[in-house]
DNA sequence: CACAATTGCGCAATCGATTGCATGAATAAT
DNA sequence: ATTATTCATGCAATCGATTGCGCAATTGTG
């Protein structure tokens, strides 16, 4: 803030020899207020460079103008994706836009989602941390009947809103499309199957083996957190079993592309020898070659239904929740089509 | 906002039978207030399940506790990075942070802006908008004295702190490689000239050429918006000339990455025929194939520094400002490497 | 034991905008 | 001309937390 301080009502009061109703009253295009008065007024607020305190307005009118939202981490294509989505809706409603990451910390995620709370933000965006948690502290927001609305990783034991990809859809469709591709022995890096999005994944991945009758092995199947570390990591552990697979599942792109470049500096041709998808076509996957194959998670589009579907929450509470599941797509790429290279 | 009041500290006064004021205080740990009474507010507070209303007390402190952060676009990576650095300071020392983009806009920007300001914001951290504008609006933070940092984008006109990558440097060193990897005729695809970071990326290009005795020749400098579609139009341009050249620095990856994808499609081998650099270090410039050389802008790193340069100027005002030039990186990768591959 | 210093707490104003109710003036209706 | 409406505006309380000042009770000093 600053030393001298602001223009306020009261001074435009002060300056037409009327009171801070009138003058609040005109800001708003009160009716009540005659045209003349109001352009005075208009007039000299103008003049006076005045900026209503949305503070002060905040306070009294009980609400902040403002929705929150909170990612794992910000700085990541699809969080981005989503928060810039977030904000562009949220911004032609006439609502700020508070962020936060949690950095995958549970510790984090509630130090944030209380201040978010302090702070009495109209409504809450959040994609939980992978660290598992009791979610007490959005409990809160239920039982407040705050609006909240969970985003791409969500948590089954509170309702409310909630919006997610087909990930079930999604695992099964390049699982589908590995097969198709005559692939034999279909591996799957999944990520911590505390978290819906991954356990959807890779049920998607048992089903699509299960309709074309393969036998589910669960020894092809590795759970990590899904780092590039973690990527070479989960190949070199696949690659060394008595019966490796001759293609894999990864959980996200960055896996699949850090198990791509091992496979490759191993002298393994891909897609020839061994097929390759990922999950969430980040930037990256287009451009690198080979090409990696994935499915597209549509996250700027799911940002906007998030904020709409929290502002609609918020002028209509008690509406029933609902869960928007968004299309996945299937993007074919090098890294797993030898059929058609 | 909820409908179900949140209790406040004249709930817990109420309670316990004392003033609101000795409940402020005790809260505060103010040692006027004595231990046992302190005890009991705490007490009473935590099972009322009692949170501050910030915004109240923000009103009576004229102070938000709030940075505003704009940028162009949130999905980039830059930004994002630099978003998530500005989040990790800020949220250490308390603050929140608001988050706005501009779409590159003037008229958003503008629009943004003066939200921050009703808002509030103690401090605001911004790159401004391609678009040109008049800068009005950045002014009145100067005029009112609202600590105001500049980053990557800065305006020359408006003095207060900055904090720039050195792109000057930047635009040298990627020249010089260049030219000691033998390239003849280098040309340049600059962005926007009304941007000091662009327009110093060409300045060091231009020393460069100047330090090794090679003439400026500007038909071989093409300014455009640095988009992918630009950077295919102005190879297409580049190589169309009666002398094209041999070796293009791009101002961004991204044009990099356009302009190597349409010289590898018309038969062109990179590097051993035709060299390029790109400069911000975008994630897919290492993937892609032939990986791109580039300068590395430490995003994260610049949103910390941000972040402390604004939480400077709040606790300190009155102090002189500085412009924080920060060091960039070479990295040289096979788009420019033909000497040692 | 009388007076001073300290301790613990409450009163009431304040931050800036909003709004239900009241008031006085202007206009309309009878 | 007199009462009923309508119109334009003001008063004062309110939102929730903070804080300067003051007062009373307790403790300390000589």
């Amino acid at each position: 803030m600053h030393k001298k301080s602001e223009p306020t009502i009261h001074d435009i009061a002060r300056e037409l020899k009327i009171s801070a109703s009138t003058v609040s009253r005109a800001l708003q295009n009160n009716p009540r207020i005659s045209l003349k008065t109001r352009e005075r007024i208009i007039s000299l607020a103008d003049s006076m460079g005045y900026r209503p305190n949305i503070m002060a307005s905040n306070l009294r009118n009980k609400r902040s103008n403002t929705i929150g939202i909170v990612v794992p981490l910000i700085n990541r294509y699809f969080f981005s994706a989503v928060i810039s989505g977030v904000e562009e809706v949220a911004f032609k409603a006439g609502y700020t836009v508070m962020i936060s990451q949690s950095n995958d910390l549970a510790n984090k995620e509630i130090s944030i989602v209380h201040s978010m709370f302090a702070n009495r933000v109209d409504g809450l965006i959040i994609s939980i941390a992978m660290q598992p948690t009791n979610y007490e502290h959005l409990k809160i927001f239920r039982k407040k009947n705050i609006p909240l609305v969970f985003f791409d990783r969500t948590v089954a034991e509170i309702d409310t809103n909630k919006i997610v990809v087909d990930d079930f859809m999604g695992g099964f469709r390049v699982t589908q499309h590995l097969i198709e591709q005559g692939y034999k022995r279909i591996g799957h890096m999944a990520g911590p199957q505390n978290l819906q999005t991954y356990l959807h994944r890779k049920n998607g991945y048992i089903e699509a083996l299960s309709k074309n009758g393969i036998s589910y092995d669960e020894s092809l199947v590795v759970n990590n957190s899904l780092t590039s570390e973690d990527g070479v990591n989960a190949v070199q552990y696949l690659m060394s079993l008595p019966k490796p697979p001759d293609a894999i599942f990864c959980g996200n792109d960055t896996t699949a592309l850090s198990s791509m470049i091992y496979l490759r500096d191993k002298g393994i041709r891909i897609p020839e020898d061994f097929g390759i998808v990922g999950f969430s076509n980040e930037p990256f996957s287009k451009v690198v070659s080979p090409s990696i194959s994935t499915i597209a998670q549509p996250g700027f589009l799911m940002g906007q239904k998030a904020a709409e579907l929290i502002l609609n929450q918020i002028a209509n509470k008690g509406k029933p929740f609902q869960t928007l599941v968004l299309p996945t797509e299937l993007i074919i790429r090098e890294s797993s089509n030898r059929k058609n290279s």
